[in-house]
DNA sequence: ATGACTTGCGCGGCAAGA
């Protein structure tokens, strides 16, 4: 089974780069973030023509989140444990896999910058919710994979100039501790499972060249239950998209599962 | 040294992103 994570910039602005991608990658689940429309606005005809059933948690001009599958899947919608949360950046599927299931979300955490605002206060509180619903769902000891645009660089090698992110709210001390707390309930980040190398990239900016560069940083992962992880075969991250006309800034990152 | 793009909204430049 293969599942990739793909925050979008606005999939209005990126169907043709979606289309392509599907027909190329052929991915069984796909997470998308940052579709930045509301569900009805989505452009879902397309993608069903395409071979997906389609869910959505859309809102209008930010954030939203999304879940593609071959297969049939059941949904829900949000995080747990803020009813006054509006923004819209988490949902959740069950899709039949075999003679079971696997779990996947697609998870778009907050940015958090400026660091000394309540941007930042409200990444770590999203953190915080979110390392409470892992807990619960890694009880279920089912494959659970957590995918998405963490707005997190875990480590100095997951940047081209990690100096230069030092006082920045995806590289602070405090948030990278609190994905470790993350990790440290059980889950392993599925492409350091495969490699230990640095200058592995998600995301490179639009501005200064940073493409060109190569300046970039290592923010979209896919987290893995132990019953997951024991069932990854291969990881890899789909830097191409990235130089092709009006891209999105982010690139897809795909696993298989057997 | 500084700013450097891209989006949505909606038609004038902001806010937000990372």
């Amino acid at each position: 089974m293969r599942i990739a994570t793909w925050n979008v910039n606005s999939v209005r602005q990126r169907l043709d780069h979606l289309l392509y991608w599907l027909k190329e990658a052929e991915p069984d689940v796909v997470c998308l973030q940052e579709i930045k429309c509301l569900d009805e606005a989505f452009p879902r005809a397309e993608v069903e023509a395409a071979g997906y059933n389609v869910a959505t948690h859309g809102q209008k001009t930010f954030n939203g989140v999304a879940i593609l599958s071959k297969a049939p899947v059941e949904i829900t919608r949000g995080l747990p444990g803020d009813d006054a949360d509006e923004q819209a950046r988490y949902i959740e599927a069950v899709v039949p896999h075999g003679a079971g299931v696997v779990r996947v979300a697609s998870i778009y955490l907050p940015n958090g910058n400026p660091p000394a605002t309540d941007k930042y206060v409200y990444k770590l509180a999203w953190m915080d919710r979110l390392i409470a619903h892992a807990r619960g769902l890694l009880k279920l000891e089912e494959p659970l994979v957590l995918a998405g645009d963490y707005n997190v660089i875990p480590d100095a090698r997951d940047a081209r100039d990690p100096a230069a992110w030092a006082g920045d709210a995806l590289f602070l001390p405090t948030t990278r501790a609190k994905f470790h707390e993350l990790l440290n309930l059980g889950l392993t980040d599925a492409l350091r499972a495969s490699t230990d190398a640095g200058g592995l990239y998600t995301f490179w900016d639009y501005q200064a060249g940073a493409w060109q560069r190569n300046n970039g940083i290592r923010i979209d992962h896919l987290l893995l239950s132990p019953q997951a992880a024991d069932r990854l075969c291969a990881v890899r991250i789909d830097k191409d998209m990235r130089a092709r006309e009006k891209p999105s800034d982010h690139v897809p990152v795909v696993i298989d599962l057997n």
